[in-house]
DNA sequence: AAACAATATTGACAACTATCGATATGCTGA
DNA sequence: TCAGCATATCGATAGTTGTCAATATTGTTT
């Protein structure tokens, strides 16, 4: 393992080899794998800009049908992009009638927040 | 533009027909672009591992020969994910002979976490 | 100079994803 | 019941991404 004190001019016996025991790791590979899933629900600039249209809405909510106009792409795609911030927990939704209202859950994001600290 | 007021029981003349204006967009697509490349660079669980590992170092830096073995992956492989986490600017590296030593950069997670609230 | 070690890059491949047109589902009003 | 609309799903496709083996690059030591 490499370590700080390791200076290029230093015998061998100061040296300790790299890569020794495996230490601990903070985050368990199911948290990673866990948290990794949201991120990648905001890694995408169409999913984005919905959720800023949803939370920033004056009722706070938003029809679906208001929403693929100002996103600029078709129906289906705007669809599957919900659904993928609702499966993530970001978003809300309702139907009432033919449609359907979605809400911002920012107690997602809150808790999103606080564990990037 | 689907209402809020709108009733299924309500008469033609109450309702606003659905797609109406295109409202504005808080977030602009450029931003959007921006904040979604950050949460890619966070939305693998390999990368957010290897943060975690850099960012709860004692030292405040780790060598990469020390990121391999715990991350269970390849050097080519963790190597790829270290050059996207450096180039999200998440971490800063620094080269001493032929190690190199990552360093967290905990304000690019602040400023992401304020954006999010 | 030559051998060795740490890191980065390349090339290839499988898996995943964003997108759209077409279609299905479900609700409403006539 | 039927026509029309909002939404979801399906199927296909192009582009992206994670992974590794092989190789290149760079620094160190003898």
């Amino acid at each position: 393992m490499a370590t700080k004190t390791v200076k290029s001019t230093k015998s061998k016996s100061e040296t300790k080899v790299c890569c020794g025991t495996a230490r601990d790791i903070p985050l368990s590979e199911r948290d990673a794998a866990e948290l990794a899933s949201v991120f990648a629900a905001l890694s995408d600039p169409v999913r984005l800009r919905l959720l800023s249209i949803i939370s920033s809405a004056p009722d706070g909510e938003v029809c679906a049908c208001d929403l693929v106009t100002p996103i600029g792409k078709s129906q289906p795609t705007v669809s599957h992009h919900l659904k993928i911030l609702f499966e993530a927990g970001l978003v809300e939704r309702e139907k009432r009638g033919v449609w359907v209202w979605y809400r911002a859950v920012p107690e997602r994001l809150d808790s999103l927040a606080s564990r990037l600290h």
